[in-house]
DNA sequence: ACAATTCTGGACCAAACGATCTTTAATGTG
DNA sequence: CACATTAAAGATCGTTTGGTCCAGAATTGT
């Protein structure tokens, strides 16, 4: 009935994913986004809406693909420590992967929302409280089992673990060091012992 | 025999300091930088060069007055405790200051440097470098005083406290909560005991 | 008073920006 | 085969970008 799609959606919104958690928001221009995408311009603002919505959809398609992994590594954790462990390696890992940019898209995002957009802000929030909220309830059921001290404030560490994951994407950026990123995870999984 | 300037070089850069850290780099416009300094378009090109130079004093800027004296507490500390606990709280009040951006024009570089300015990584790299040596410095101190056990990895935990550092500048942008970025700070100073 | 200097404001430029619109191509159905 | 429908390609839009330039006002030492 209708000449069909050349392209896969998925495929070239994963482009723009890359293109975006490469160069930030403002530092990838339309262009820079054909290119990624390999769409012409009138597909890509049909398929996608503006620029702004192309975003929006990147860093959800971001969110499922790297961000509930690692959720799911703490909520599936048969121990505190083994879940932590594996929440990192996951991190380091996708922070480290040759076949992606640097980082974390939405670390990124974090620090360069520069003209207030309320969607963006409320997703990124969302997320962290999320990250933070399976932090906190892995860490509960690590005191629980005896396996983190009674007298240890796992408040204090969620939001601990949370800055290390941060931080862990900031390093990454300038300096995509294996063993530095280990270091600090390591060093802050000990904290919790 | 000439005109003299009518506006304070160090107060313009200032204002142009706080807008880049305010919008990043790509995200902060000519007009923009206008506004910030007070400055005529010819004044603002004449007295800093073009755009990246501009950026780039005010970096060195917001690093002799923002990071040099959290550097200072590291050397000057009576112990390791006492310094990093004396870093932490620097850095918190800067992200908090209501006259002041959130969050830190570094960190926030560290993650939006697109078209990778050779200039300004290498920047960046040194201040990490020097951070993270300055951590180690003063955790390897608290170690022969005692302060520290022996068989703490002062290497791992330096990068972990530069992991806890870059988070709070990320956590502090998207959520400016006092009591989130003390626990991040406190948790990670209870990891040195 | 005057020449020398330099700041100011705005005109101006080419290029890049995000976004739209028209045209052309490719499909399934009648 | 013609038609309706949708996608692809690219010309084109007005705006904004970073950056230059110039005319004129302002302030100095002589």
């Amino acid at each position: 009935m209708a000449r069909p799609r050349e392209f896969d959606e998925t495929e070239a919104l994963s482009g723009a994913m890359n293109a975006f958690w490469t160069n930030g928001y403002d530092g990838t221009s339309i262009p820079d986004l054909l290119q990624a995408t390999g769409l012409s311009r009138s597909s890509l603002y049909e398929t996608f809406g503006d620029k702004a919505a192309l975003f929006e959809a990147a860093t959800d398609l971001y969110f499922r693909t790297h961000g509930q992994p690692r959720v799911q590594a703490l909520r599936q954790a048969t121990s505190a420590k083994q879940g932590l462990r594996r929440f990192f390696d996951l991190q380091i890992a996708s922070c480290l992967d040759p076949k992606s940019p640097n980082g974390c898209l939405l670390t990124n995002t974090c620090t360069s929302l520069s003209s207030h957009e309320p969607k963006i802000e409320d997703m990124l929030r969302k997320s962290n409280r999320l990250f933070r909220a399976e932090l906190h309830a892995l860490l509960v059921r690590g005191q629980q089992s005896g396996e983190i001290p009674r007298d240890r404030d796992v408040e204090s560490l969620s939001h601990m673990l949370m800055a290390v994951s941060f931080g862990l994407n900031v390093a990454a950026r300038v300096d995509p060091d294996r063993r530095s990123l280990q270091a600090m995870a390591n060093a802050a999984l000990k904290g919790i012992e």
